[in-house]
DNA sequence: TGGACCTTCCAAAGCGCTTTGAGTGACGCG
DNA sequence: CGCGTCACTCAAAGCGCTTTGGAAGGTCCA
């Protein structure tokens, strides 16, 4: 069943059914409905390919995923690319994954823009200084990065949370409790966010005088068995922190388990602060008793909001898109708590 | 720039370019050769829409991944997609992700149809009677199935592995080596491959003459935490197994960890055994030197091949395509010995 | 020398939609 | 009554490619 056909029963032009059917306003209503209702019992469905090619726009965004040493796809990005979902089923758009190695990732972006498979792209994993911004600049391919560089927040669309604030209001509980040595337990340094992090974490420190110990420092991919290793390897060390703030609750987990293994009670022996992406599967207990007292924020809400505005960009390239930096709550659970006199 | 411009450029018709860049045969080579020089020169790249409507392929392939409780995409789904990759970049190919609330997976798949978006479709985590088969049949949409239904396995394109074999050779290894409860922790048992599992299993066990024991028998996602806690509820039960299969290796892992806790030695005191997907960023051991007793079986080759059976049922509907199930290795680590005599 | 047959190329007709530009009545108003 | 305006509708021209059905020219052989 074609538009022409439809149109041909109908005894209407192609024209004015295509109108009729995209609620152009140039057709009377009446017209309309019985369009509608045709189309509807005829079971037709307009041929997507046809669509594309006649408007210009492929009506898919990319979003291409480097294979990596570890997972290919983490559970943040596996809850970003959900809530992004959303928003393209909403708008009409579809979603085409690309997992390359990581050497043919310009390729593969250069590619997408010119054979127009895609209107535009979301950017992951944002480095510190991220060469792809710059290449999709010069295709001309509209993006947004989820996430910004530390070298250059002007000039294209992110969506980003407040991470280096979060971490300082983190830390700065954490020594208003009386912690003096405070472990990081970061992302990926080379990752934009992680930098962020650090940088709010090393400003609370020293805005309150206190030393950063570059042994209280660790980065890693955010799994539990980083979290558990990490504070583990703490645990044995010296001079281990009596409070820890990690960059997800994978890893704040793990921290916790490493400490309900050797005996110690979260939150009186050793403190535990984490950022919780809000990951649809995890509860931090509940709404207003939280486990962990965490940085929080919907890394699912960011991908719809993210894929929102890349489709308004796309769909509207005059008026510019505002980029957003998303406030972070800090909200207080029983995994904080003052800190433990000292021994010696 | 269109063929039609670089047509211009050259002297020759669309037809011939369009024919030499297609590597049609009616075209002279010296011809050829000049039209691919130029089409290099002008960076030239057909437009994918254009080429589509042409076609009337999409060529594209639609994975349709439900939202459900847990991760939305799983590390087996993840390094599956990882594999399709391959076939699908180096044939052309874009890979297309839906992620759909449950209640409307059947309609993604008509609309998918409908709208002529994608040539076909891959169907994960196939359950023991599953309805989409029947849906995409009638829809006349190319499929190939990852894993196969319990109940039909005529009809349609699968790619499976020897489920019930390998369980059965490895509960059977178990059993010789003395075993007598022996555990085991299957992935979610309303899919198909937990079923056929189950069915090896129990069927070694009978076999042998042994009992089948419920508590012995438990079901879940398969992640590291379930195995931690499934192994630890069975140490602490009144008659813990001495062995234990496990249906992935993060539950195995899991398992083993639990074992380390309480200072039991794996292999000796309880031994662990186990299906290996063989993710790419997770070692069991060395090749020759395993750690844990495993059936193996790749699931990134799984997913390379059968996009690769996809493709092909696309490209040459005439041809129908093989349905393959492979034969799964069993491989003998230092997780499993000799059951430990019985103390009572 | 003329026809059969290749080889190589081309014009033009789609693929199924959107969109421009124009046409046709009907209506209101001076 | 004539003209401008408005509300609808349509024909036709694309979008950028593929593919069908020739056509032109060359080769070969009887």
């Amino acid at each position: 069943m074609t538009l022409k056909e439809l149109a041909r029963q109908l005894g209407l032009s192609p024209t004015t059914v295509s109108r009729a059917l995209n609620g152009y306003p140039e057709v009377n209503a009446e017209t309309r409905v019985r369009v509608e209702e045709a189309a509807r019992a005829a079971n037709y469905v307009p041929n997507n390919m046809a669509q594309r090619l006649a408007t210009g726009r492929a009506k898919a965004i990319g979003h291409v995923v480097p294979l990596h040493d570890h997972q290919i796809i983490n559970p943040f990005f596996a809850e970003f690319i959900a809530g992004a979902s959303e928003s393209y089923a909403q708008a009409g758009f579809e979603m085409i994954l690309s997992v390359v190695p990581r050497d043919q990732e310009e390729d593969v972006y250069r590619s997408l823009a010119a054979r127009h498979t895609v209107d535009g792209v979301i950017i992951h994993n944002v480095r510190e200084v991220d060469s792809r911004i710059e290449l999709l600049t010069d295709l001309k391919m509209p993006f947004v990065v989820h996430g910004r560089s530390n070298v250059m927040t002007e000039g294209y669309t992110y969506l980003d949370i407040r991470n280096a604030n979060a971490f300082e209001a983190a830390t700065r509980h954490l020594i208003r409790l009386g912690h003096r040595r405070i472990g990081l337990m970061n992302g990926l340094i080379a990752l934009s966010f992680a930098k962020r992090r650090l940088m709010g974490y090393t400003s609370a420190l020293e805005n309150f005088g206190l030393p950063v110990d570059e042994a209280l420092i660790r980065d890693g991919e955010m799994t539990e068995g980083y979290g558990y290793d990490t504070m583990m390897a703490w645990l044995d060390s010296d001079h281990p922190p009596t409070a820890v703030l990690s960059s997800s609750i994978l890893s704040a987990m793990g921290a916790a388990r490493a400490l309900a293994d050797r005996g110690l009670r979260l939150g009186h022996d050793v403190s535990i602060a984490t950022h919780d992406d809000k990951l649809s599967y995890i509860e931090n207990g509940t709404e207003d008793a939280p486990v962990f007292t965490s940085t929080r924020s919907s890394i699912r809400a960011a991908g719809t909001r993210a894929a929102q505005m890349l489709i308004d960009m796309i769909e509207h390239p005059e008026t510019p898109v505002q980029s957003e930096v998303w406030e972070v709550d800090l909200v207080y659970g029983r995994s904080t708590g003052p800190a433990p006199r000292a021994k010696d």
